[in-house]
DNA sequence: ACCTGAACACCGTTCAAGT
DNA sequence: ACCTGAACACCGTTCAAGT
């Protein structure tokens, strides 16, 4: 039975309950997350967690840690603009995949280690298009905030039920003009957010942010 | 004492459930809405409160439609660009304004009729920029989406306390990399989102969705 | 019609105790 | 060192009853 002593399955470890954690709240949403149920999927009483982990908080900092770092990181050979493509789409992605974790994302800044990692490939990115240090920091900071603000409010508003029924009712009630409200309510029903539509806004975010150049693809 | 028949002030009322509501979550925090604090405020047992909202969820919704009617729309006469940056600060302030309301800003669409008369004011400007209809929906979309982004995270992320400790941990214990981190640290720490960092921002978001023009200021 | 009281099924967390 | 049991001070909401 105890034929491995490297992995004593039955002992709780913070990685564990992280683990845990983290298979929870993406079954059971946000609210399915109780140190509670946490505790009775572990096998535990509900005390227990309080040795590997401080509280509730410290529990959902540890699973945006996992968040962060599942976003890829191009090595130093992808092209700089498309290292830039792929970082903000990696975190998009992520966030879009954790809708659950959205809550708990806007409420704490997510400086992990991973999220440094994630702006020195950025921003080295960005020196190399021809900015400054600091241009390049407002850059990414502007590219990162377009990338988690796309993925939070792409991502499905009710992580536990259908779309909710509001935007109907507002859509009748209010007095329309035209076909531009027609074509916004479409958009805002269909394909609110759609990956051409990120790829669009990021496209001209980054000319903007960028010196401009004769051919666009180096 | 009943001398005024159109203010009975004791009568309880949607608006003022609502009214009472923003008030406390503005005093007290995302956590300090309840159901029982709110009724205890309006000097009512709990359970009078649903005969005028149906759960916490649509108290939460009127509540965003308050904030959402907040953001002052550019008459007119007002230039277009002007317009679209009035509005994308607009949605900005409100939300960096509002904090606590952050969580069920990101849990919720809100299609409200002032998010709608938002979005024709918006489309009629980009319009007038020379952009077709659609393209005018997807280049609201990104900018909304920046906006809303932006205010999300440079709102405070700790409602109820002081600035999180984390980052300063992770800051000593993440392997650096020269100044390039120095200035991300510096940057993250001072002024992470600022009114200069947004306008930059939204500055190239614009150049990028709009059609060249020979003189930007119009 | 509008409000109340009591109860149900939950929370996160503290504190003192077990082994 | 690591886990437990019982308790505290909360939640949102249902249901039957009051006036």
């Amino acid at each position: 039975m105890s034929s491995d002593p490297k992995k004593p399955r039955q002992t709780l470890t913070r990685e564990r309950v992280l683990d845990e954690a983290w298979e929870l709240i993406r079954a059971e949403g946000t609210d399915g997350l109780s140190m509670r149920a946490l505790s009775q999927r572990l096998g535990v009483v509900p005390m227990a967690l309080y040795r590997h982990v401080q509280d509730k908080d410290d529990l959902l900092d540890g699973l945006l840690d996992l968040l962060t770092a599942r976003v890829p990181i191009p090595g130093p050979r992808v092209a700089p603009r498309s290292a830039l493509e792929r970082l903000a789409r990696g975190i998009r992605d992520q966030v879009v995949d954790n809708p659950a974790l959205v809550p708990a994302l806007v409420l704490r800044p997510s400086l992990t280690p991973a999220a440094y990692r994630m702006g020195e490939r950025a921003l080295s990115a960005f020196v190399q298009l021809g900015l400054s240090v600091d241009d390049a920091t407002r850059a990414w900071d502007a590219v990162s905030i377009y990338a988690l603000g796309f993925g939070v409010f792409a991502a499905p508003r009710r992580v536990d039920g259908a779309f909710p029924g509001s935007l109907g009712g507002y859509a009748e009630r209010a007095t329309p003009s035209e076909d531009m409200l027609a074509a916004q309510t479409d958009l805002a029903r269909t394909d609110w957010v759609t990956d051409t539509q990120f790829d669009h806004g990021l496209a001209a975010l980054l000319d903007g942010l960028l010196p401009p150049r004769p051919s666009r693809d180096l």
